[in-house]
DNA sequence: GTCTATAACTAGATAGAC
DNA sequence: GTCTATCTAGTTATAGAC
């Protein structure tokens, strides 16, 4: 309680500045010189906060995913009927709804991520997320359907459609309905 | 016609291991040291050939999708029945599965590609396969399934799924059977 | 048409002062 | 905790020989 007089947050703030620029123009083209800037600091402050660029990607993705380990968690816990799949659905199109900066991050970043050892980790979660919306006595197309409905949520969240008439919200909300119908017991 | 004894296919071989790398570890991360060394040349003779760098990338592009802008060009001179639709759906179906490296390429450095020139080319040609596949009169959800068909179509062509006990091609049968059944009147 | 050599630059990262 | 200064390594790109 005594080492911390008005420093404070700059960790948080050189992540969520990051978040923005990786989201917006993907890791590999924002330099930390930019990040740096933007917070008015130079770039060695950052390695004072982060061992490497890397590192603060990582650290957002590991510090902001896990609510989705949770939902994961939530639906092992529960009768794996199509009513929980449904409610997996709804859950995750909420967790998407509130992190629209961080969904965008992970799709803008998500062949970067991949090749970093933090990949498999992402790739368990999808696993795991699959894995409680399928089984294995359905039918190729209807897994095939279980897995599609995941991206129809992250796909209606993020993607504006083309034409304006529609606002964001009344987007996801059809996403969740078409993700619903591709549910099936 | 005096200019061409041997040397010919250089162009074409730099765009096809270029292709291979870029897909591989996409854009950014590829040098075009790489790309010289796999083909036993120089750096020097890339840049005969190409201008620049992000040049050698946007030809591999161009120079391959053309055939989706003819597939829209189809649809257009069709009535635009559910069964034109969902003859697209086939159709492009067929056309992902005879390019996987193309699509692999295209979904790695999307990213990229769009924040590029010829990204409005892109988007303008995704934006013309909605088109065919959707119209104003149908319900939001049904024009997000008819865009979500699209990419169950990439979807399926491109993941494997987690287990191994289903070729690519089964897979990629079911995500048309998926793709159709999201085509809807 | 392709090479050698090198220019010109930018990135990420470190050392040490304050 | 942040700074200045600098390093190292990698990149794109060009000039000119063969």
């Amino acid at each position: 309680m005594t080492t911390r007089e008005r420093p404070r947050d700059t960790r948080a703030r050189i992540q969520q500045v990051a978040l923005d620029l990786f989201a917006e123009h993907g890791y590999e083209k924002t330099a930390l010189r930019e990040i740096a800037e933007k917070l008015g600091v130079t770039k060695a402050a950052l390695y004072y906060h982060f061992k490497t660029k890397e590192d603060i990607l990582v650290s957002i993705f590991t510090d902001s995913a896990e609510q989705i380990d949770e939902l994961i968690e939530w639906a092992r816990s529960q009768p794996p009927t199509v009513e929980t799949r449904r409610e997996v659905i709804r859950r995750y199109s909420g967790l998407m709804r509130g992190n629209r900066k961080l969904l965008q991050f992970m799709h803008e970043n998500q062949p970067t991520l991949r090749d970093l050892p933090i990949g498999e980790t992402m790739k368990h979660r999808m696993a795991g997320l699959f894995e409680v919306l399928t089984d294995d006595g359905q039918s190729l197309p209807d897994q095939l359907r279980g897995r599609l409905a995941v991206f129809a949520i992250s796909f209606g969240t993020m993607v504006a459609m083309s034409d304006t008439k529609h606002s964001r919200d009344e987007v996801a909300d059809a996403a969740v309905e078409v993700a619903l119908d591709l549910i099936r017991g």
